[in-house]
DNA sequence: TAAAATAATATTGTATACACGATTTTAAAT
DNA sequence: ATTTAAAATCGTGTATACAATATTATTTTA
């Protein structure tokens, strides 16, 4: 096993299963558990301090969610991702992405474009300040403000899970040199479009985006080969 | 509570969750829970004669499909069909339906095209017939076989999410008078696009297609407003 | 020594027991 | 009669116990 898990701490209201599920999620995400390692439920039950039952459920909605992959009777997972998941997500996401572009220039608020332009500059000082954690917080709030924006819930909601399940990996992509920069012009130039209600030329931008976002992650992915 | 489940059959090698899971979520569709009303899971454990351990794990997956809503400390309830949900649905049906389409056109082997004439035929038989359970069967089998042909399985599995969702309602809209007869010719049109490998055509009938079925369904669920 | 069979162990699947919170019912007071 | 408070009831949340199965280790046999 990878690394340790902090034990959960029950400060809160919420169920315990929904506080498990996100400590092993964020365990997967960042790294702590390796694609293709194995979860057990005891273990991971008594690293967090708590019964198996809030953990297996935890690992049912993981199941669902595509992080960790269960064999009957066998065991748990984590997910590995391939090539091929890249591109089946992607090619998801282009259309989606779109789909959520477009909506959004019909429907943002002037309250939220003026978040998303703010979002712009600090990703552009986080940037300079070489402040990745920032950015990545930056990146995320962004995304939330556009797909928001489209008042689709579910479409809100589909993105965001094909957003996470590549998370683990999309640290390589954005340390690719220039990448973090072609971001903030894509992000800017999506943006504008948007502004100004110009519905196509969003779609566009998200698709370029969606697109080269992608090329990026494949390249980062097969270096030298 | 308006019916009654059968006892799960523990025949099966699978897991009782995955039983429990689909029983309660056929009883959600096919009516026998009407939206609002509150599983309680004791009861349901005793009914299909299991513990509510299962149960409980059914119903977090359920959660996760969106047929129930769970609010913590209170219960789960069925989850109950808006107008907003319907539009959320379909504007995102139109866009991923276009994109299995197009993805079809380019990917579908010549077998594939052969079910998808067969199921076709066997549909306008079970018209004339007048069999709605094997029309629903048939045209449960063309989809299949159309997102299969799209090689993404990612899309395949939301599509059929997005689609379980509006099960409980899409009665109503087959017995629309003369829905089906244009269901029937709108997958005929898409089927010989694909045939011709023509993914634009594709594209477009599979987006009209969508975009009719959900106005269909929407008149059906407002008659007389 | 290698392969197969069998025993031991570990882990998942399911059931049950207990704790906590919410809701409802009942009683009392205004 | 209505409103409030308290207690009882009911259901979910969590923990633990038991059963079934898969894996690993060990022993036996070729």
């Amino acid at each position: 096993m990878a690394g340790h898990l902090q034990p959960i701490k029950l400060d809160s209201y919420r169920p315990l299963r929904e506080l498990v599920c996100e400590c092993i999620r964020q365990a997967i995400t960042d790294g702590t558990f390796s694609p293709g390692e194995r979860l057990m439920e005891i273990q991971l039950a008594d690293e967090m301090g708590v019964s198996r039952t809030p953990v297996r459920e935890a690992i049912r909605k993981l199941e669902l969610e595509g992080f960790v992959v269960m064999i009957p009777r066998r065991g748990t997972y984590v997910a590995d991702i391939s090539i091929r998941d890249i591109t089946e997500i992607y090619e998801i996401r282009a259309c989606l992405d779109e789909l959520a572009a477009g909506l959004a220039a019909e429907r943002i608020t002037d309250d939220e474009l003026e978040t998303l332009n703010r979002l712009l500059v600090e990703f552009g000082q986080y940037i300079t300040a070489g402040d990745m954690e920032k950015i990545v917080e930056v990146d995320t709030a962004f995304h939330e403000v556009l797909y928001t924006a489209s008042r689709n819930a579910r479409l809100h909601s589909i993105i965001n899970n094909l957003r996470e399940q590549v998370t683990s990996i999309r640290g390589r992509s954005m340390s690719y040199p220039g990448r973090l920069n072609d971001t903030m012009n894509e992000h800017r130039i999506l943006v504008d479009f948007i502004a100004a209600r110009d519905v196509e030329g969003a779609r566009n931008a998200a698709r370029v985006h969606i697109e080269n976002a992608e090329h990026t992650l494949m390249q980062s992915i097969t270096p030298s080969r």
